[in-house]
DNA sequence: AATATGTATGAACGATTGTTCATATGAAAG
DNA sequence: CTTTCATATGAACAATCGTTCATACATATT
């Protein structure tokens, strides 16, 4: 199902091969976006955007079970786009970098702006 | 499940109910990430960057039914992330705007950076 | 009108996903 | 060591999703 060759160069409108640009980084895109493509996972970046969380105080503000956050919250940090660091007995959640800001304030931007 | 109000304002912390920031908008967040969260539909709105094209153009470059891209194009239609427009007896399609390539952009730059 | 070509769509099916439940691991307090 | 509190994780289940198949619709050609 997956084609072969990929790089990042950009500049290539289309390998004569003719699969389409890109073709193995658009599996990787896809699958971060699809990281972002659940209302749980938005809900918990947005509110890491204020700062630092351990798990219990994630699932008080969702009103959800701290098992359900912490299974999202593996996935987030799988994908790196959160950190954890113990303190204590609890866990600290935080963004893990500033690229997740921005693809969050685009999307949100394009929501809100929706023509 | 869901939470009451929102706004696009932005500029409100964590509102005293403490609910979490926008957070109706985080809903349809997440329902236009998740639109870029599937390789085939990723795929559909690359090829579209080169230019309009019909669907069963689009099935032979992904090489995949025509049944399966029409589908899949419906949806990205629905969101206003493609237009169509009769051509004979085919549809073209193409981008909606460049909100589109922002955002694919975007993910793509931080799928090739990957720190 | 009949045929051919391109597109759209409903139903069904398998695969993936998110949550729950039960339980295990880790860390601190008694 | 035992208990308590916070977190992690595997299994199971319901729900959602993407593709296929069959078929309907639309436009053009003869």
């Amino acid at each position: 199902m997956k084609q072969p060759v990929a790089s990042c160069d950009g500049r290539h409108p289309h390998p004569p091969g003719g699969g389409g640009p890109d073709e193995e980084k658009l599996y990787d895109l896809a699958d971060l976006f699809r990281l972002f493509g659940d209302s749980t996972r938005v809900r918990i970046l947005y509110q890491l955007m204020e700062g630092p969380l351990c798990v219990c105080d994630i699932a008080a503000r969702l009103d959800m079970t701290q098992s359900a956050i912490s299974h999202q919250l593996r996935l987030l940090k799988q994908a790196k786009l959160v950190r954890s660091r113990r303190s204590g007995k609890a866990s600290m959640y935080s963004l893990a970098d500033d690229h997740v800001r921005t693809i969050l304030d685009q999307g949100m931007e394009h929501v809100c702006e929706e023509i």
